[in-house]
DNA sequence: GAATATTTGTTCATGGTATGTACTTAGGTA
DNA sequence: TACCTAAGTACATACCATGAACAAATATTC
């Protein structure tokens, strides 16, 4: 069916009065089912991790967030995984119970709670960032080197729209 | 940071003998962002109109895969929404209760019960596609055309390799 | 044709995701 | 000191999703 669009598409060569329409209908159809195929492969792609771990997905979230910084407070991680507060809390105690985290109190301000990773959550983390780069990595080597780039840049493109249609919706 | 590496990279002209897997390096962490929020930016999508039709999401997905199916069966709804049929059960008594579903025993073999939309639920339908579509397509005229075919034709190349690395990881 | 197996859908227990409100405690400010 | 704000927690609620156990109907096999 789609094939049919696409050769009318092509014998019309883009000429006719309707056709830019058709074009665009059979576009974002294509469109709309490319992403969600790409964003299907990804939730498969946390799932698996989060069973292969044996760790909730959004405490394996968190987990990532300790990049370079040796603390981060309840509310920094409410913002950076944008979830309320007392959501992080339940994430936070998973984390201690499996001891991958433990809280010590601010020194200067006692409301504060200073989260940090325990030695066997820095491993988790830095097991778990391997294993996602080299899955990003496998990925481009399936790509020749300039398609990597246009792939790259595609969604770039692809993002930028996307942040643009959200704000021009409101 | 990632500038500076950038710079760092063309000014090596990617001749030097690490200089690929800096590269690698360098563009998967990039490949992971952009994902990343093309998936965040689709999932505040979904969570919008579950918002704005004050549906929960799963019975959207739900609603959307009457595409020209007259009755869907809760098997094949499960099958193609890729959850539990106990699950199924769930979301038909919601969106049952909705009045935009209802179930008619099958006149052939009464273990099945034929699910159909209702003319309610054929209009939220009809609306709800009707406003995805106009988002796909408010966001490819943000493209000149030559960029249109090659943001979906990245997407596929995408897709293909994430299916091939899922393959290859086993 | 009766016994057995399979299919369809439901119920229930369980656990994960997420929010919002109310509350406690601790700091800042007037 | 009295008041306000900020940080974190507890709790009620709702949604997402699975798997096991089950009932009823249909298929299969002998």
């Amino acid at each position: 069916m789609a094939a049919i669009i696409a050769n009318m598409l092509n014998t019309m060569n883009n000429r006719e009065t309707d056709s830019i329409d058709v074009l665009l209908d059979y576009q974002s159809q294509k469109l709309q089912d490319l992403i969600e195929e790409v964003v299907r492969c990804c939730k498969e792609r946390t799932s698996f991790l989060s069973k292969k771990f044996d760790i909730p997905e959004a405490e394996l979230r968190c987990l990532m967030l300790f990049g370079e910084e040796r603390y981060l407070t309840a509310k920094g991680i409410s913002q950076k995984l944008e979830v309320a507060k007392s959501r992080v809390t339940k994430i936070i105690n998973g984390l201690v119970q499996k001891s991958l985290v433990e809280s010590i109190d601010d020194p200067k301000d006692a409301r504060i709670k200073l989260i940090g990773l325990t030695s066997k959550g820095q491993k988790k983390s830095r097991e778990l960032g391997d294993i996602t780069k080299d899955l990003h990595q496998k990925l481009l080597l399936e790509l020749e080197s300039e398609q990597r780039k246009m792939v790259i840049s595609c969604l770039e493109i692809l993002r930028a729209s996307m942040e643009a249609v959200k704000v021009q919706m409101v």
